[in-house]
DNA sequence: AGTACCACCTGACGGC
DNA sequence: TGCCGTCAGGTGGTAC
């Protein structure tokens, strides 16, 4: 699931629970998930230090190490990281776990392995070797309809692009132009003003309310698309089905009657 | 530069 | 019940 909103739960989740403790150990259940990083290095770096602050960049959480340096996570498609006491709670598909002096663990659990585990000195720095584009949440108006006015391709293509817009993935690209009223395959450059202001209002409406809400689909509103994805769901305006269409490679749900600026 | 396609893994689900 | 194909909200590489 994890695209911006779910990062930015996960990590208000560990700013709250894991700062300040002291880390006893460090358990490397696969070391696949491991980026640019080998077990051993990773463990020397961790044990004995403690948490700082928690940094967020698109779809990267960052955590601060109080004797230099960040952790990096990334959660691919079905990560997460739980907090918990008892050892009996650890999530299934624990990866990497931290146990803290104080007994209490933080285990980032990665079903399909697709997530990342690495190191970095600094987040900017990181960002930029990673060829990251600016963050979905803190994208102003002017440099939106900036990336918006030179992209070639499809809308949705560049949203799901992370070296153009970073943060939006399969979902909340769908959400934002679903509630735009926008073609998941309308040409960007050939939108009208008025439209990339619809598109950014929306981006920003849809990534606020998703934080807010823990990134929960239940918790959603109503009238959003993300709830109702899905084969043989109705569109949440009442206006007929919803419909599956694929662009850049990748599935996506939409209401062909809601959706119709800048259609192709 | 974009896109299509495959790969990486594991698990859930529907059809037969 | 069991097997099999398909699909899943991630990224990365390759070929075009």
């Amino acid at each position: 699931m994890p695209e911006l909103p779910d990062v930015e739960h996960f990590r208000l989740v560990i700013q709250a629970t894991s700062l300040h403790k002291r880390i006893a150990s460090v358990s490397i259940r696969r070391k696949e998930i491991l980026d640019g990083v080998s077990a051993p290095r990773l463990k020397k770096t961790l044990q004995g230090n403690r948490f700082e602050e928690t940094g967020r960049h698109a779809k990267f959480l960052f955590v601060k190490l109080e004797r230099g340096g960040w952790l990096v996570l990334h959660f691919g498609m079905t990560g997460y990281p739980k907090y918990y006491r008892d050892e009996g709670d650890e999530p299934e598909h624990a990866r990497f776990v931290v146990d803290f002096k104080n007994g209490h663990h933080l285990a980032l659990s990665l079903q399909r392995l697709l997530g990342r585990v690495g190191l970095t000195e600094d987040p900017a720095e990181f960002v930029e070797a990673q060829g990251l584009g600016p963050d979905a949440a803190s994208l102003d108006l002017d440099a939106f309809r900036d990336i918006l006015g030179c992209a070639r391709g499809t809308i949705k293509g560049l949203f799901l692009n992370q070296s153009r817009i970073g943060g939006l993935g399969n979902v909340y690209g769908d959400e934002v132009l679903f509630q735009a009223g926008v073609h998941p395959k309308a040409t960007p450059r050939d939108l009208d003003d008025d439209v990339v202001r619809n598109l950014h209002r929306a981006l920003k409406r849809v990534l606020k309310k998703a934080v807010d809400v823990k990134a929960d689909p239940e918790k959603m509103p109503r009238t959003w698309l993300t709830p109702a994805r899905g084969a043989g769901n109705a569109c949440p305006r009442s206006c007929g089905p919803l419909e599956r269409i694929s662009v850049s490679g990748r599935n996506g749900w939409w209401c062909p009657r809601c959706q119709a600026r800048g259609k192709p």
